[in-house]
DNA sequence: TTGTTTTTTGTCAAAATATGAGAAAAAAAT
DNA sequence: ATTTTTTTCTCATATTTTGACAAAAAACAA
């Protein structure tokens, strides 16, 4: 975390890198220790961002994210076109199954949860709206990757080698595009404890009629509890819902 | 729009500024065209808030805001000690009351609702978390700024003349003052149809020992449902919880 | 209150780098 | 394959950022 970014912008963007989970708050001292400028300039950052709402001063001294992430965090989930018609989906699937519906999306290369639905017995998932999921397992970033065009799957497939090894996954080329040529043909992936060792669930990609996939939906419960199901008649309702949504969009 | 920032920091993030809810997609062409910048700078604008992740590139040379911000929200949520222990709390509330149960807090100058729970009927809230709202209209913003210090109240007074005065409230700084007097020493406030014509909620605050004034905590319904209630027991139940969620808290 | 320390903001010259014009490359579109 | 559009590159210039130092403000102590 001390290169030298180059650039001023890409300088002062890099303080909103260091507001993470287990370090919320951030003083202007540690601050300007952390990425290493003279206090005026560290004081400027702050000052600039602050007035721009991306970080705002708490009480002594210290400060947080602005409310400004969250009102722009509204604004995603407004203009989110999935999200906008899948909601009522969900909360449908929900109600009907009685586990937990998510709707997921590859951002970038960055896999998160743009909406859970809650069940009434939550199978208390510790993976949540906006927090970065492993790309190699689980079922929702399984069928969206076996979605994806082959030139990105195997920018992807270069990029992530040592997590697909980590992750079991084939690492030579062609053998990793037919575990995923297998999923998409299947069009749906069923995951048992693949993600968190309790938890399993079964993801359809949520994909348009031009072949371009928008994201993944996932019913989510434990193994137990999957374990009663009759999975062929779970994944056609899945399949059920996500032409649903997807017909509804554009 | 078209004020020179002087800082091309500032300027580089006023680029943040025209994602809105209904402009949530941009090119690049309209970014350099908004912003007055050459193309090159506007270019490298874009390209350093995609790597930071704040922007994203969509289909068809569309940008849009980037998962950076709900990842960043999910920081905000899960650093924010109110809605850690209040969750729990709200979803009893709403179970117990079938009414939806909101958490909202002041951020800087602005107030948003931080988490909303909503029960099997909801009422069909418009606002929602992120969205923000006026400070001088419903429950939720009356009981944060009764519970406020005289001085931060007076800036707020000075600062916004025309919403207060818009909002219907005294004009005049010594009634301004009491009105909120009376509603902190009430210890709750009641609306109806006050933000939304049809709808109705009690807040009360989320106030720490000290007195230092968290958010607030509210349940909402619909007018001709809360017309049903005993109010100063539904006040009590939500004062009751109030007490325990803050006493959660530090 | 007053004095003392710490935090934050000015001032300013030197240095860095952001900027725009134009060209070139890469993508899209035809 | 060719045109058009979008995006990046190069580079000289000038604007800004930067840090040392100083001054002010705020927090803290007595």
């Amino acid at each position: 975390m001390k290169e030298k970014s180059g650039s001023s912008l890409a300088r002062m963007l890099s303080v909103l890198d260091l507001f993470t989970e287990p370090t919320p708050l951030w003083t202007a001292e540690a601050i300007i220790e952390a990425l290493q400028v003279s206090a005026p300039t560290g004081y400027r950052y702050v000052k600039t961002l602050v007035e721009a709402g991306l970080l705002q001063r708490g009480t002594d001294a210290h400060y947080h994210l602005g409310s400004r992430i969250i009102v722009l965090d509204h604004c995603i989930r407004m203009g989110d076109p999935v999200l906008q018609q899948g909601l009522p989906f969900m909360a449908e699937l929900v109600e009907k199954t009685g586990f937990e519906c998510v709707i997921s999306a590859l951002y970038g290369a960055q896999l998160v949860d743009t909406h859970r639905e809650y069940s009434k017995a939550p199978a208390a998932l510790s993976y949540g709206r906006g927090r970065p999921r492993p790309l190699f397992l689980g079922a929702a970033p399984k069928v969206i990757l076996a979605c994806m065009g082959s030139v990105a799957l195997r920018r992807l497939f270069a990029q992530h080698e040592k997590e697909i090894a980590a992750a079991g996954l084939p690492t030579e080329w062609d053998a990793f595009r037919r575990y995923y040529a297998a999923i998409r043909k299947a069009g749906y992936y069923f995951s048992d404890g693949e993600l968190e060792r309790t938890l399993a669930a079964v993801a359809v990609p949520l994909q348009k009629a031009d072949g371009h996939v928008l994201g993944a939906l996932s019913l989510v419960t434990t193994v137990s509890r999957m374990a009663m199901v009759d999975r062929g008649k779970l994944t056609d309702v899945v399949k059920r819902t996500a032409q649903d949504i997807v017909s509804r969009i554009l």
